[in-house]
Formats: C-alpha cells, structure tokens, sequence
DNA sequence: GCCATTACGCTACGACTCGTAGCGAAAGCT
DNA sequence: AGCTTTCGCTACGAGTCGTAGCGTAATGGC
C-alpha cells in the first residue's frame, strides 16, 4: 500500500481515501474485463471517476497499482480451526483456490509475477505485500497440529524455518499451477487428494 | 508451432525457416532485456532481421509469438534413467528448475498464463504446446518405478490419471513457486526436501 | 525457360496509449 | 482569514499498434 505508507503533511488538503479504494476496485474490475496487457491506467482512472493525473500521483505505474489491487484480495485467507491438520489444510487449501478462481486474482497475481523477473523492486513488493503476510498460515497450522500432538515439536528453529518455506511453496504452488496452466477446478475431490499426499510426506518420520 | 501447423501450398515461395527460428530466438532475447510489458513487435523483427509485416503474417499477436518462443525451451526435458523413483524425480526437477530459472522462459511463460486467464483459445494453446507434452516424464517414471517395484500396479485406470495429473501439478507448481514467487532458488538442498516429502505421499498406502 | 503464386522488405498511415505539465478550484489545518 | 496540498481538466510530444500498398524475390508447374 504505497500510498498508505506515505507520511502524510500535518497540513494541506488530504488524499481521498474513497479515491484509493475507487482506484483499486476499478483496477480489478479492469482487469477482469480486459486482461493485463490491454488494461490502461487512463480507463482504470474513467472508471473510478477520478482524473488520470490523480492516479500517476500515487502509483509510480500499472505493476505497483495492480501489486496492491491484488493483495487485498488475498487478506481474507484465515485459517478456522477445524480439528484436525487434515481438515485444517483443506479448509485453507479451498479458500486460497476461491480466491484464485476469480479471474482479477489470477490474472493480476501471475502478471506482476512475469513483470518481476526484470524487477527486483517490484519483486520485493510482492513478497511483502503478499506472500510473506500469508506464511502465518502455515505457522499457525503447525503450531496448532503440535498442541494436537499430530506434529512433533520441532528441534532446529533453522530446519523448521525451511520446512515452513518448503510446504507453502509446495500448496501454494499447486493450487496456482492446477488452477492456471491445467486450467481445471481445485474441487474438494482434489483437495483430498493433494492434502494426503502432503500429510503422508509432513507426518512420516 | 502455429507456422509449421500450417499445410504449405505446393506452388509459390515458400516461408524461410530461418526466419521463425531467427524470430523466436529474438523473441527470447528481447524478453530478457525488456521484460514482457515492453517487449514489442517492432522491436522483434527488428532484432531478427525481419520486416514487422512479416511477423504479423505468421503470428496473430504478442501472445501467441511468445507461447512458440517458450515453448522450444521445455522440449530439452528428459528423463534419464537413474536407478531409483527418488533420483528421477530429483533429477527431472533439477532440470525444471534450470529451465525456469532462465529469465525469457520465467518472464514469457508466466506473462501468456496471465493473459490466458481471459482467453480461452491462448490457455488451450499452452497446453497443447507447452504442459501436455510434458508430462510424458511423469507417466515414464512411474512406469520405471513400477517395474523397478517401488510403484504398486494401478488397478483404476482414471484413478492413475487423476494422480498423474496431481503429481504433475504439484512438481511444476511447487517449482514455479519457489523459484518465481519465493524468489529462490530450487538448488539441490531444496529439491531433497521437497522429493522426499512427495514420495512419502506416493509410497505410503 | 516462362508464368502463376506466394513470401518478403519497405514505407506510410490513422488510432491509440503513455507519462507529464500547467492551470484554476476545492478541501483541509492553524 | 491564509497557507498548503490535492483534485479535475486540458493539452502535448513520443511511441506503439496493426494494416495497406507496392515492387521484388523465390519457388513449382507447364
């Protein structure tokens, strides 16, 4: 949230927070219509009804926009606790594929994905905005398993930490990949079977 | 390969194959300079050696040039024998890794999947030309695996090809993850870690 | 060897988007 | 009030898009 970030002045007229969430649901409502490539910060600014210069005086251009339009798709992930680690995983499993079956989430994820491989700022603003705030998931789901006793309490802090990176990459991963390259529903029925193969590899020895 | 799908008159000039490949080859360096968002047409031919009107003769649009230019870079994948499931897949995977870790192949293949979001005729070309060809190496392994006798025999034919194409998700998606979203690299350490997770859940029950 | 056919290189074109600059009006704070 | 910053609007040169038209080059059929 760049403009977020931005200290505002004691003094002078404030930004208009309407404007910001005009902005970025308009952004995403573009993005549905038009895709990434024919998607123009002039029409994103027409729709939210705001002129184009107020856009280019927040956003530095269409990656940072589209970074922050998507992030708050993803803020509504949470992790219910369903009583199990199976029932966990699958539960937070569907609620990341809901997400990433609506087409602004898909199609504004993978794109800055593609632009940040030329980008490194761009990249760490991904991580940021996006990725990291998720990985509390994956740590909140261990630590509950090990209250269950299901997982066993980890001995290297340095080998829990690359496990945790390790089973996001892999879910997150996964879902993204059936999702879009196969192009097929992350139903329950595959969720089943994906949550069995990840436990049967997280639980062995 | 859209061109090469094409049946050729028998009479008149035919296309000069030099050009496609000198096409895709410009294709790939220009997305390693500039990125998907300003890798342009223009800027292509020119890099080729080619006239823009020939581009467009042969290709529809930025999208479908660069699906062909991606594509040439997966067809190097094998599957070398190496004696067991789990030096397979490592194996496979390394190769994977190396692939993506290559910006054009990162940068065009995550752009087209973003744009095929809103496309269904780009999504079914993808996969025709880039992810069902692949996954011949997961049907060869565990074909090698199982006369080796890790794998048991399938007995439900749809039940071995749902799993199939859970592997395969899984594998391509966890990769993409780590290398493009996580932005790290699937260098050995990694790859043991995420084997061995994966054939716990294929070996045990 | 000539001819029909197709591909090629080149130029030019209108339409569109980009990102910026300049202006007067509006909205807040002290 | 007075000061400061934002906002909407208009206009601008630069760059890209995809297409059309033309003359030339390279084939195969006769």
């Amino acid at each position: 949230m760049q403009s977020r970030t931005r200290v505002p002045r004691a003094t002078g007229r404030p930004r208009s927070a309407a404007a910001d969430a005009a902005i970025l649901a308009a952004t995403r409502e573009a993005l549905v219509e038009l895709g990434w490539s024919k998607l123009t910060l002039g029409d994103v600014a027409t729709r939210a009804g705001v002129a184009k210069t107020t856009l280019y005086r927040r956003w530095a251009g269409k990656n940072e926009l589209v970074v922050d339009a998507v992030a708050e798709l993803f803020d509504e992930l949470r992790l219910p606790d369903r009583g199990s680690l199976a029932a966990d995983i699958e539960g937070v499993v569907l609620q990341f594929a809901a997400i990433l079956a609506r087409p602004e989430a898909a199609c504004g994820l993978m794109a800055v994905v593609a632009e940040s491989t030329r980008d490194d700022a761009l990249r760490a603003r991904i991580r940021t905005s996006i990725v990291e705030p998720q990985k509390r998931l994956v740590l909140q789901g261990r630590e509950r398993a090990q209250q269950r006793g299901e997982l066993p309490a980890e001995s290297d802090p340095a080998e829990a930490a690359r496990t945790v990176d390790l089973i996001f990459d892999v879910v997150a991963g996964a879902v993204v990949h059936r999702t879009l390259v196969s192009a097929e529903a992350a139903d329950e029925e595959w969720v089943r079977g994906f949550t069995r193969i990840l436990l049967l590899g997280l639980t062995s020895t």
